[in-house]
Parts: structure tokens; sequence; C-alpha cells
DNA sequence: TTATAAATCTGGTATATACCAGTTGAAAAA
DNA sequence: TTTTTCAACTGGTATATACCAGATTTATAA
């Protein structure tokens, strides 16, 4: 005899089946919890276990307070190239959105420094930026980009792509990159920025790019909401 | 004034100050559930909310129905490399075992054919191997490898690097890889074979590898505890 | 000594209920 | 028409309580 699977399990196979009985999408909208659970004939709290277990899933997310909505497919996403996001995005079919939120000259930290091998205390230009996908927020990003030879970069318009600037206005080009990934919890500030809990499933990455003489260019970190992206890399050899 | 955070955010906190003070660290087990709700005074349904938010987190991990223990750092892996999960892990200090949980010819579904630009129903050899850190169970690897070339790989023993009995014994080496990266919930029998409830946290990761003519060597997938690992990629241009 | 069965751990699931806190949109005021 | 205020909605937090289901240990029988 074949042990049933818990409720909640259940309910979520339910949800799902609605969910494409209804043909709802990308972003689409789900009735309130409280509606859902009539609908079904459960509890809010079991209700809310079944929505939990699909947003690990990457079916639903939410959005703070707001409710709950169909995820869009992943972004495909090769950090190893520098396009440029707006690009990227919009060679899949997205629509791409960038906002600065902050950019000021820092002394570098102790951490900062350490990663990128600098003296403490080095300038070096912050960038804070929230990037979205058809209006939802994905990702938070900072760069933290060595001044040397990029005068003037903070004065510029910086919604679009960081290396073309540096590019295109200043000749300047990675030659390397050390890139970490992994999978982190999104907490505190960022959590806030991107409109959903602390402690919501995410995705960090950090690059470090140095130019061909080894020096260093630019430290970047991203937090990515976990269901948003799809990394995809080539390696030769 | 600012706002006081909810009961399970401080507990989270009181929770991470009694670990450290207790001095618990990689693997320690905490005890249980409702002794450390009667500790600090809560129920255990609120209790739950600041472990399992410690847990996404990725400071402890649950392993099914025995309990919560902190977790070990993480495991850095370059999935562009191919030094041999065994090697990698004792390099940095840890104890690595893997288990061969089935081998077989089959032949190779649809879904596979296409990925890797076969014919359907090519033979093909599927290996499922379980690999430990420290004996906590850390990912279930598939490996789908094409046996043009090294026919009697599976009466091998599979308990180490396939790379490594793939160049020694056939000399087959791989010159490019297509690698996808995403996080994604275990579920179902990867949950199981790893201890953890369907809908944890996890990270995917895919790997399709060719030779130099730019033939068909593997397909590899792995799905990874999320607070398992941190991947270190480098990449130059 | 070993194998088996039962008791007792542990975390997992489930229900009922209340109130809190941002969000939203409608109503009221400017 | 625009702004402000406030009611109502939404999801988020919190407590209390019960029972279920695997894991582990202990006691018992072979």
């Amino acid at each position: 005899m074949p042990k049933s699977s818990p409720v909640y399990l259940q309910l979520r196979q339910q949800l799902v089946d609605w969910i494409s009985e209804k043909n709802l999408t990308s972003q689409d909208k789900l009735p309130g919890e409280r509606v859902l659970a009539t609908k079904f004939q459960t509890t809010r709290v079991t209700l809310r276990q079944a929505l939990a277990q699909l947003e690990a899933e990457g079916v639903i997310f939410r959005s703070n307070r707001r409710g709950w909505y169909v995820t869009p497919a992943r972004l495909s996403y090769d950090p190893s190239r520098d396009i440029g996001f707006n690009l990227y995005v919009r060679q899949q079919g997205f629509t791409p959105r960038t906002e600065t939120i902050s950019k000021e000259l820092i002394l570098a930290p102790q951490w900062l420094a350490e990663k990128c091998g600098l003296r403490d205390k080095t300038p070096i230009y912050h960038f804070i930026r929230r990037r979205y996908v058809d209006e939802r927020a994905l990702l938070i990003e900072h760069n933290f980009v060595n001044p040397d030879g990029c005068a003037g970069l903070m004065e510029l318009n910086t919604d679009d792509s960081l290396w073309q600037l540096l590019r295109d206005k200043f000749n300047l080009q990675p030659a390397s990159r050390n890139i970490e990934i992994y999978p982190q919890a999104i907490v505190d500030d960022t959590a806030d920025l991107l409109n959903v809990n602390t402690g919501s499933a995410g995705l960090y990455l950090q690059r470090i790019s140095h130019d061909e003489a080894g020096g260093f260019l630019e430290f970047d970190h991203e937090y990515w909401l976990h269901d948003a992206l799809k990394l995809v890399v080539s390696v030769q050899g």
C-alpha cells in the first residue's frame, strides 16, 4: 500500500494543476491566501506551506505583502561576458531596467582591499544598482571600480553597462576574471530593495576583474533572486 | 523609534549567539526543538521559524528527523576542472567519500539525445553517485557517458574520478564544456538520497563535455545542497 | 551473543485562531 | 483636479495544541 503524501504536497499539486488549468502565466497574480484556502478547503497555514513549496521550486514567487505571482522563465546569464545586462535581457525577449541606487567615492574597507590586493583606504568608486526584468526586481549589484584611468566615471549615466563605459570612454578592458558563485539567503537591506522577506533564497555572484598587466580593475558582487537566472558558462580545456 | 524586529528574528540572533558561545562547530548537534523552545521561552512553531531562517542562511542544517546541526564550511569547487572530487576535497582538508548508487547501460531518452546532439536511443552509460564530505552527503551526481572509446568502463570501480579513468585507461579527455548552473529545489528521490525534505534549497549544475573534434563525451548533472559549495571559476578574456 | 521487538526519542504535519503591518484604493479634503 | 486621509485588503507573525512518522535506543527473546 503506497503511503499517501502529506496534505500540503497534495495541495501543492492541486495548485499546480489549477495554475495550468487557468492558464496563468508569467507574473500573473494568484488569488489571496484566504480565498485559496477556502477554495481548496484547507487552513491558511497549510496553504502557505504548499505555497512555500512552490516558491522553493521556483514556480511562484511573492512580492512583499502584495501577493503571489507566477514566476517568469529564468534569464540566461554568462558571468564571464560583459555585453551588458540590458542587452542580455533584450536578446532574450525581455524588457530590462536598471536603477542606480547610489554612487560614491569611498575609501576601500579592509575586506575589499584584501580581496583586490589594494592598500587599505585606497579611493574606490562604489555603485549600487538594482536591475529589473519585465519590471520585476531580480538583483542588487555592487560595483567597486578602481578610479585609476577612469576619473569622471561617476558623473556619467550608469544605468547601462559599466563595462561599455569603461571600454568606450576610458579604453579599459578586463583580461581575466575570478568568479565565485554560491547560494546565499538574501537578507536585510538587500532583501528590502528586492521586495522579498529577509532569508529568501538567493544566488550570490562575485567577480574580480584584472587588466592584462594584472592590475585591479573592478570588484563586483550581485545578489540574485534564486528563481531568476540560469548561469551559462563555456570553458575550454 | 526603531521598529523592533519580529520575535523569530530576535530568536534567530539568540541562537547564533548561543551557538558561538557554546563553541559549537562543524556538524555539532543542536539540542532538540522542544528543549530549545523551553530554553528560549517560546513555542516550537516560532522556534522552527528561527531555525528555518538559519537554515536558509546556511548556518545550520537538518538531517531528516534526526535533528539540527551546525553547517560545515563550504567546499570550493571549480566545475571547469576535473581533478576529481575526492582529490578536491582532500586538498581542502576534508574527507571525501563516494558511493556508486547505480550504473547501467541505457538507451538515451529524448531529452538527453537532444541536449547532447545524439540520435534517439543511442546506448549510453548512466552512473548515479552520491558524494560525501566528512560523512555528510552533499550531492547526487548523474553521469551519462558516451560508450564510444570506453567500452568496459562500467566494470571498473567508479567511486573515484570518472575523468581520471577516461584519461588513464581510455585516453579520452574533454576539450570544451558547456556548463549550466542555477538554484533549484531538491525534490523526490534526490531529496531522499540526500536525507533532506523535498523542496530543500539546492544548486543544480549541468555539464556537457566534448572532445577536440567536437564529439560528445559526457553529460553530467549534479544536485548539491545549497549550503555545501562555493563555485570558483577563472576566466580569461 | 545476536536478533528482534517495543518504547521513546526526534523532527514533520495539521488545525484553529488572533492580531500585526505594509499596500492599495476609495473617499474626503484641499 | 490634486492631494491627503483613512478604511479594507493582503500577506506576515505568533501561540497553543495534537498527532504522525521515521530514527534511535533499550529491553526482550532467541
